[in-house]
DNA sequence: TCTTGACCTCAAGTCGACTTGAAGTAGAAC
DNA sequence: GTTCTACTTCAAGTCGACTTGAGGTCAAGA
């Protein structure tokens, strides 16, 4: 029996028991069994919760991953989602350097105000005109 | 009188009214007065509310926002709070970068698993060791 | 045997950024 | 003068990912 309790999985996952119990709730993971009432884990779901990290960091939600597990447990994973997410961060990575690199400026520039500097002027179109978008602004009619 | 109607201000930045309202109530934008009971806006509200946008999209929270802004309205941008968020926007630049490689890859790799690809696994150990943070994690005693 | 402390369940709360709904009102078109 | 419509207010709801709280249970140590 090398199972690990649920205190143990915590630790070493980093996140708190609640969690688990919510992702368990989810379907996200599952427990081998109880010892008394407390939860056990097979060493696996470390793996797995680290998967989880993983979608999350990418931007998938918590929903989208449980569908990248196939019943049994594997990670069933789209490849074609993938890339599509790869795209997605590539999009998003550019945006954010242009966004950094004004920020940047903007606390080196040496005119009075802000809206006296050229490079920042051009950034607030940008971002006015759609340029830069904003990660979780809700889209009516999306999701 | 050039004022805009907040319909017309609403199309022009492509935000609905209710967001309209709700930033003039949270202290974000101000109305110069009303046309019956319909607000009106100076044009300048569009230059304000792409900064606006700006700063969501670097990640700030509404309420940062607001104190970015002059009691008579002229952005107050602290430079050192520019440059503090600038070098936290390069690490998750660098975060996501790693990520989307990782995800290319994955996308591509032929092993039948991604569990049997090395790749793979490494990015799932960083994730693990908290190599790759997730954006909107609550770390407790944090906010 | 008794106590302790870490787990358990289930419902409800939190957080940020808005959106939605009900009920009311005023300017403009007819 | 009436109707239409787009606005108004205010309270409440939504969404995702968890956390918190109250009240209960059980294995292990003294």
């Amino acid at each position: 029996m090398t199972d690990l309790d649920i205190a143990e999985v915590a630790h070493r996952a980093g996140v708190p028991a609640s969690t688990l119990r919510f992702y368990e709730e989810k379907g996200l993971i599952a427990s081998t069994g109880r010892r008394g009432l407390r939860r056990q884990y097979d060493p696996g779901v470390l793996e797995r919760l680290a998967l989880i990290a993983l979608g999350r960091t990418a931007g998938f939600s918590l929903d989208e991953i449980a569908q990248m597990f196939t019943p049994d447990g594997q990670p069933r994973i789209d490849r074609r989602k993938l890339s599509a997410k790869a795209d997605e961060l590539d999009r998003r990575i550019r945006e954010l350097g242009v966004l950094r690199d004004s920020l940047r400026h903007a606390a080196a520039c040496p005119a009075p105000s802000h809206l006296e500097c050229g490079t920042f002027r051009r950034l607030i179109d940008a971002a006015a005109t759609g340029g830069v978008a904003v990660p979780g602004r809700r889209v009516p009619g999306r999701r």
